[in-house]
DNA sequence: ATTTAATAGTTACGTTTAGTAACCACTTTA
DNA sequence: TAAAGTGGTTACTAAACGTAACTATTAAAT
């Protein structure tokens, strides 16, 4: 009737990573910091997302957000050392999907 | 405008683990085979939503039911190969999860 | 013999979340 | 001065999720 199993901190990383285009936010902010329009143009999330998860990740501890110049404001995202710290789980899944995942990319109707 | 970087594998993978309940239904048939019921008692997951998503990691290829026994017919659900080969994956998680996300289970309203 | 419980789901419905599109304020470039 | 880029927000629609109730089958309990 009740559940008695599962960790905690592991049901948390989950839900992390199950919230959709977090782990593709990480994964594109692992090649290093970047702006909020290149996250949406590399993986292809509409701005009213992509601000929603910049926030909660920025909560999480996982990305930070920092102001440089003065005139034209650029604002960087990029990961911390807790984001960071998930690169061989994306690299795991990564190479996973080489393996396992077939390239066709649904039959087309 | 339009995205140009992005493994369509990868991205598959992702989208598989980005749903919800996925990553947990996995794990726990990592244990071994389970009933049904075994695995909505064990991740606290609805019969609607596991019976849809058995149904969609069956089609991928990721999970296999089999029908055993006549009279009582037991349905046990297991990981095939493709799905073992999450285990990785999973293991980083884990241990991303234990290093990194701090026990507090929402500060209690 | 009939009720109760367990298994393996399905159906109906309401709420949340995600996606689309348009818009805004500011700055720079043409 | 108009157009384009950046970093978003607001409003609306569509899809996903959660809850609860229900079904069919079998088995055990009363």
């Amino acid at each position: 009737m009740n559940r008695t199993e599962l960790c905690p901190r592991f049901e948390q990383a989950v839900s992390l990573l199950s919230r959709r285009w977090n782990a593709l936010i990480i994964y594109s902010l692992l090649d290093g910091p970047s702006r909020f329009c290149e996250v949406t143009e590399t993986i292809g999330i509409s701005n009213r997302l992509l601000s929603e998860r910049l926030k909660e990740l920025e909560t999480d501890g996982i990305v930070s957000r920092t102001v440089s110049g003065d005139s034209p404001v650029r604002i960087q995202y990029s990961l911390t050392e807790k984001g960071m710290a998930l690169l061989p789980v994306l690299q795991e899944l990564e190479s996973w999907a080489t393996k396992w995942v077939d390239p066709a990319p649904e039959p087309a109707e």
